[in-house]
DNA sequence: GTATCGATTAGC
DNA sequence: CTAATCGATACA
């Protein structure tokens, strides 16, 4: 529902050096005790704390040991929910995102959820914040979504919960990370079974 | 206490 | 495909 919504919307982020923004074009939602894949599906912890907390405000994680990752919370305060903003198309604060990603085409710059919090600057230090009052903002305008079709399938990176086709993003957008099409469409064309899984572990 | 694994990315 | 790199988690 809420991640649909996000989709077209902008973040824009004004802290030092100066404010970098972006259009959602990808997102994923995550829920707390029904989704094996959240983070709240083990109850609250410090790390998730915030998203236990009142919608509107930004859980920042650390994974991996180097990257942090931004979400939106969604649903009432004692309902863990999250919305992943994977891809932002750059539209504000072009060069201090390249300064600090290290890469210089614009559609590279904030494509994965990594990147998109490296590209605004983001830590752990930033997670609670309220989205409504900034530093860190979902700006109250209308989405654009310029002509584009939302487009839903499975998430990425996770192993567990990959059922539940709660990835969403602007179809063929080149912002998105992994892949642009729907996953119905992709399977149809390479001739294989969105069912059959494509990963094995030994 | 130790072992394992990530809501990832860059690079080969 | 793997290394990087560390906090959260599982388990003895």
């Amino acid at each position: 529902m809420v991640a649909r919504a996000l989709l077209g919307r902008v973040i824009a982020c004004d802290l030092p050096p100066g404010r970098v923004a972006g259009r959602i074009v990808e997102v994923e939602a995550y829920r707390g005790p029904l989704d094996p894949a959240s983070h709240a599906f083990r109850g609250e912890t410090p790390r998730n704390r915030v998203m236990f907390g009142p919608p509107g405000h930004a859980y920042v994680y650390f994974t991996y040991g180097m990257h942090h990752c931004l979400n939106v919370v969604c649903e009432r305060k004692g309902t863990p929910a999250a919305v992943l903003v994977r891809a932002l198309e750059p539209l504000e604060g072009l060069e201090v995102a390249r300064a600090r990603r290290g890469v210089h085409e614009a559609h590279r710059l904030m494509r994965g959820p990594g990147c998109v919090a490296r590209a605004l600057g983001l830590t752990r230090a930033h997670d609670g914040l309220d989205l409504v009052a900034g530093p860190l903002r979902v700006l109250d305008e209308p989405a654009r979504r310029d002509g584009r079709r939302v487009l839903a399938g499975p998430r990425i990176g996770i192993r567990v919960g990959t059922e539940r086709p709660w990835r969403f993003w602007l179809g063929g957008h080149p912002c998105v990370s992994g892949p642009r099409a729907s996953a119905g469409a992709s399977a149809r064309r390479r001739g294989t079974s969105t069912l059959t899984p494509s990963r094995t572990r030994p």
